[in-house]
RNA sequence: GCGCCCGUAGCUCAGUUGGAUAGAGCAUCUGCCUUCUAAGCAGAGGGUCCCGCGUUCGAAUCGCGGCGGGCGUACCA
């Protein structure tokens, strides 16, 4: 068992002991903030202790008298307000190491029980390029995905398309009319994109052309077989361009279930809305009131429009249902941009009053917030355009390119592509999972692809010089490096060695509050406690014993490096 | 009008149940490559955490009131 989970059960044991009724559940273990406190502490004994008027001083000394800590930490002490801080033994610690690289767990305990989550993001339009506006729920979704998923958790993916809706009455429109075979076999999207936006401009003006849209849309809504068939093939050359950019992001769903695919569900779905009393006519609408929701009291959600339409809500909420019915998740996670936030407060409360069975079911809306340029204003092209995803992608690739043709020039063209795809998609998913999510952030090329500072590249380098003393110590004479107990000597090597024993700690709170920054602040904490040894600790140098235990750190920290980024979805390499 | 979010170093941003002397990158300045990859390391300077009041042993964090900005607010998603 990890050390801070040793030290947090029999905390939790000793407070018992000195506080029967005590809730335990403040009572937690953390890593100092500084090093100088020690390697843990609980701050919760304070709160107790308030709660009923003691000393917090005095509880923290009765606690300490109940802990028998002895063989882990080599002091505890009171500190400040009533503070309790582990210090750990270099020995423990180094067991602790050796132990992680023994099996697969590596600082992780799986989650238990495990739990089934559905995760809902990227959700891109058909029809449409991807552009930077799918960036962020397709990054941090995968992000989060991966994060319960290594944790242990039944995870599901679902990329609910965006692949119905008015703007095929444009497109079956400009299809029919405008449609130009040879750039639609160049390039699909571009093609389809042109047709919607000269039929939608056209539309603005010549109400004969919104006529003939409505009635396509009629059409295909009917199930009209033309117009079927030409959605069909519209969609199919857009999963095309869907699969090419997840195939270059890495990213994988497990279903891709779009809007579409809830249809036939929507009559009888508001249907039994209206007859449970749950939605009423309104205006010629049908709505969902939420007079008991004082936050929602002025705002009601449409579930059917006064043209007999449906909304994103009523489809929301069919999805939802499908998702309980077929894979009976605890949870459901929706990674979007913040300005859905009221959509996701009515759907959630609109599903509680209409399934109200799903006791346990947690729903979460996981937003973000806008990628600006550097004006401030969102992000767009010089000209006012959206970026489109495949560019922003090509041009980070060709930006590493040149960077590692600079700094490595002998290396083959090839291998120099390889690296700068790797470097170049890692900068730019790094690049969207580091700030606090809920934030908006300025978009900056030259940030982003510079390659030094808290950047994806700095954590991929450091990856790629352990693996190079791996290299190394297999040529040398000193054989394959064998796990061994680990001597902790330097203050270097025991600053590296406790970094990684909180793995599993950082993983935890990724998932909790869904965010991915924390796993890169400890990553990039990580490489630079790795640097620091790297660059006073010789390894291969070393004397017998204790280069085999500077191997062994190695190999631990670069498991950790490696495994980390994979979590944020993020390659490493051998060389760079 | 109402609701949500934001305001922290010159710039861009972190800041885990409220917790100890508020951190990082960039930029500026000073050192370090005959030694496992210098895409690196060591060090320096830089703060009214928007303002005020309050709660608390303790507030960037919680509450109230301002100021400034972004977004949302019934038939788009």
């Amino acid at each position: 068992m990890l050390p801070h989970k040793v030290i947090g059960s029999k905390l939790h044991a000793a407070v018992r002991a000195v506080l029967p009724d005590a809730d335990l559940a403040p009572v937690l273990v953390r890593p100092c903030p500084d090093p100088r406190f020690g390697d843990y502490q609980t701050a919760g004994l304070m709160g107790l202790a308030k709660q009923r008027k003691l000393n917090p001083r005095q509880v923290a000394t009765d606690v300490r008298a109940h802990l028998e800590l002895s063989e882990l930490c080599e002091k505890i002490e009171i500190a400040g307000a009533g503070f309790l801080n582990f210090h750990l033994r270099p020995e423990a610690v180094a067991r602790a190491v050796t132990e992680a690289l023994t099996d697969d767990r590596l600082f992780l305990e799986p989650a238990v029980p495990p739990r089934t989550i559905v995760v809902d993001f990227s959700s891109p339009n058909v029809a449409k390029p991807m552009h930077v506006g799918h960036i962020r729920s397709t990054i941090l979704g995968d992000c989060l995905a991966r994060a319960l998923r290594r944790l242990g958790h039944r995870v599901i993916t679902d990329n609910h398309l965006g692949d119905w809706g008015t703007q095929f009455g444009m497109l079956l429109v400009g299809w029919k009319r405008e449609l130009n075979r040879v750039a639609l076999q160049t390039d699909p999207i571009a093609e389809m994109e042109r047709l919607y936006q000269k039929t939608s401009a056209a539309c603005k003006t010549d109400a004969a052309i919104l006529e003939a849209a409505r009635q396509e849309l009629v059409k295909l809504q009917a199930g009209d077989a033309e117009n079927l068939a030409l959605w069909r093939e519209m969609i199919a050359l857009s999963q095309g361009q869907f699969d090419t950019i997840y195939g270059r992001l890495g990213v994988t769903f497990d279903h891709t279930l779009g809007e579409s695919f809830y249809n036939p569900q929507l009559p009888g779905l508001v249907a039994e809305l209206a007859a449970k009393g749950i939605a009423r006519e309104s205006d010629g609408a049908q709505a969902i009131f939420f007079d008991d929701i004082p936050s929602l009291k002025t705002t009601p959600a449409l579930v059917r429009k006064s043209d007999g339409g449906f909304n994103y809500t009523t489809t929301d909420l069919a999805t939802l249902a499908y998702r309980m019915a077929t894979w009976q998740p605890d949870e459901v996670i929706y990674v979007t941009d913040g300005r859905q936030q009221l959509h996701f407060q009515q759907l959630f409360a609109a599903f509680r009053k209409w399934q109200p069975g799903h006791l346990g079911l947690k729903l979460a809306h996981v937003w973000f917030g806008s990628i600006l340029g550097e004006d401030g204003k969102p992000f767009k092209t010089r000209s006012g355009e959206t970026i489109k995803l495949a560019d922003l992608l090509d041009e980070a690739e060709e930006r590493a390119l040149r960077v590692v043709t600079e700094k490595n020039p002998d290396l083959a063209e090839a291998a120099r592509r390889e690296i700068a795809r790797v470097v170049g998609i890692g900068a730019v998913k790094y690049a969207d999972l580091l700030p606090n999510r809920q934030s908006d952030y300025v978009f900056s090329w030259d940030k982003m692809l510079s390659l030094s500072g808290n950047t994806a590249p700095y954590l991929q380098y450091a990856y790629a010089r352990i693996r190079s003393i791996f290299r190394k110590a297999a040529e040398s004479a000193g054989g394959p490096p064998r796990p061994v107990p680990l001597q902790l000597r330097t203050a270097e090597e025991t600053t590296l060695a406790k970094h990684l024993l909180n793995f599993g700690i950082v993983l935890e709170a990724v998932a909790e509050e869904y965010r991915p920054n924390y796993l890169c602040n400890y990553l990039y904490e990580l490489a630079g406690h790795f640097t620091r040894f790297y660059e006073h600790c010789p390894v291969l140098k070393a004397a017998a014993a204790e280069r085999a235990s500077r191997l062994a750190l190695c190999d631990a920290a670069g498991r950790v490096l490696r495994q980390g980024l994979e979590v944020l979805g993020i390659e490493v390499l051998e060389q760079m």
